[in-house]
RNA sequence: GGCCCGCUAGCUCAAUUGGCAGAGCAAGGCACUCUUAAUGCCAAGGUUCGGGGUUCAAGUCCCUGGCGGGUCACCA
């Protein structure tokens, strides 16, 4: 009799054995509820179902005074409440909530025994009825007919609290979804800032390509690579860490506009604002420079803002964030000249300006090069004051391999960074179009190579053979899609705005 | 990788100095025809992350391993 209960119309009574095996208690006790509704001839995972408006759609249409007769309404079943012969029941479907009236004079003794007996909270429902309005003014299904969609084995996670834990939240992402709807809204405004990006960079001329992923030599960026191998070709091919030389051979090509929005992974930390695999947006303009990689910066952010939180006065955790452009524009000279009374350029060798911060006892890590102090002078002591959005420009030549060198000054590059909110979204050069100087710039990321910087360029001649036939001149930028998420959703950790995030160790 | 914090019922959380491991939600039974974190009563639910140790006695103290979170270092 056990097992004669426990069989599947649909499966071999061994698999189902099986399978009521790996369950815990309340689950099993689901389980029968799907045993005694096949044994009703009930099939509780339909192939189809029957839907007249989403639940957001029958609602603005009773607000604005529709009759709508009967409808047919689908979703989740999250929440119940019963007063003996009648039931109240939240109902939720991907475009918002909805109150069920179940009462037993309208389905009828046997129909309401077995609703209360067999449905649970989780199940994926269809209710048939009409639309009223309870006494306290919510809008609700009067049900005539009620049918189940998908029968659901486990429970769900608590339905006042919502699912904290977040290990389960990452991991089990569905969870963390179907219970806490503002982590839905944060994709949601996700996909919008994506779109955003992506129509304001269709509408300007740059057109959409895709550039490899596995790469004979990583580079674009400073940082260290994930490597694989191909097994046929026999070689070791690396994970790309920035798509930037590919991108910029295109214009040697005469590609005039070019973007890409892509997953990058770089083999390094992984924390609030880092994981292995990112998205980047990365966009080049021939015959543009940095100043026009600027105006998109701030069209971008304007577009993305208004997308995603339709404003452009934004909350980022405890900062009031205007991002109407245009934005400051201040030399890294003069940012790191205020905040700790250094003058890189009178400081403009690493021996000099290493005595100047021992001397004024500022905490900076040990640096290999200038360039790179200098960078960790800026990152120590100006940009966590940068909460207005800025542009940093005149970045050191050392730690710009790709940058073309200021006019006048080759210390630094046509290069700036924006920051907003103590953080940095974007990075973008006047693009070093000269190959002699490129192949130049190669050699000296060898030499830090060579004395220990794993994250240092690998020299690549056959990028430097595309300059040799002739680069224009040409703005480059890439920004962090993730972060800009963040920035856009108020979240403070990449986990939050990815939905399955690489977790730590 | 260093340091700090956490892991207890399906979920959210308690547990005093080392002294019988508890509550709410969910799920089971009963009652209740306008509830909305419904309510009342009853019953059930545990390898306290794994392993080892100290102790008459360990969720609690010690050692070790695992998995998370925060932070510092590096990178975006």
């Amino acid at each position: 009799m056990a097992q004669k209960c426990l069989l599947s119309p649909q499966s071999s009574a061994l698999v189902t054995m099986d399978f009521i095996d790996t369950l815990d208690d309340l689950e099993r006790e689901r389980f029968l509820k799907i045993q005694r509704l096949r044994e009703r001839g009930i099939d509780p995972y339909p192939p189809r179902s029957e839907r007249t408006h989403t639940i957001a759609q029958a609602r603005e249409l009773f607000e604005s005074g529709a009759d709508l007769g009967v409808v047919k309404l689908v979703g989740r079943m999250t929440a119940n409440r019963w007063t003996g012969k009648i039931t109240f029941a939240d109902m939720r479907d991907g475009t918002g909530r909805i109150q069920l009236f179940l009462r037993q004079d309208n389905l009828g003794a046997e129909t309401y025994k077995n609703f209360l007996k067999d449905y649970d909270l989780g199940d994926f429902v269809q209710a048939q009825g009409t639309l009223f309005k309870t006494k306290t003014g919510e809008l609700t299904v009067q049900v005539a007919e009620i049918k189940l969609l998908a029968k659901a084995v486990a429970p769900m996670p608590e339905k006042f609290h919502g699912l904290k834990d977040m290990e389960t939240r990452y991991r089990q992402r569905y969870l963390d979804l179907m219970t806490n709807e503002e982590v839905r809204e944060v994709f949601r405004a996700r996909q919008r800032v994506v779109t955003a990006m992506r129509a304001y960079l269709d509408r300007n001329g740059f057109i959409e390509v895709e550039t490899p992923v596995l790469q004979p030599l990583y580079g674009g960026a400073l940082a260290k690579p994930f490597v694989t191998f191909h097994n046929e070709l026999d070689r070791n091919l690396y994970l790309r860490i920035a798509d930037e030389l590919y991108l910029k051979r295109l214009l040697v090509g005469m590609f005039e506009r070019v973007y890409e929005i892509s997953k990058d992974f770089r083999n390094e930390g992984v924390d609030a604002t880092h994981l292995p695999e990112f998205t980047m947006m990365e966009c080049y303009q021939a015959f543009g420079d940095l100043s026009d990689m600027m105006r998109v910066v701030e069209d971008i952010m304007r577009e993305c803002a208004t997308a995603a939180r339709g404003t452009l006065q934004i909350a980022y955790g405890e900062h009031a964030v205007d991002l109407a452009p245009p934005f400051a524009r201040v030399a890294m000279r003069d940012a790191i000249l205020e905040r700790t009374g250094i003058d890189i350029y009178v400081d403009d060798s690493f021996d000099a300006l290493n005595a100047r911060i021992e001397e004024k006892n500022l905490r900076v890590e040990p640096q290999m090069n200038w360039g790179k102090l200098v960078e960790k002078l800026f990152a120590a002591y100006v940009e966590p004051t940068l909460i207005a959005p800025t542009f940093i420009i005149d970045f050191p030549t050392e730690i710009s391999p790709f940058a073309k060198k200021k006019p006048g000054d080759p210390r630094v590059t046509e290069r700036f960074e924006i920051y907003v909110a103590g953080g940095e979204y974007g990075n973008a050069f006047t693009e070093l179009n000269d190959p002699a100087d490129q192949w130049q710039r190669f050699v000296d990321q060898q030499s830090n190579r060579a004395r220990g910087d794993a994250e240092a360029q690998q020299m690549d001649d056959d990028y430097v053979h595309a300059l040799k036939h002739g680069m224009p001149p040409t703005g480059g930028l890439g920004m962090g899609v993730d972060r800009l998420t963040m920035l856009l959703t108020n979240q403070h950790s990449i986990r939050d705005v990815v939905l399955y995030p690489q977790l730590r160790n």
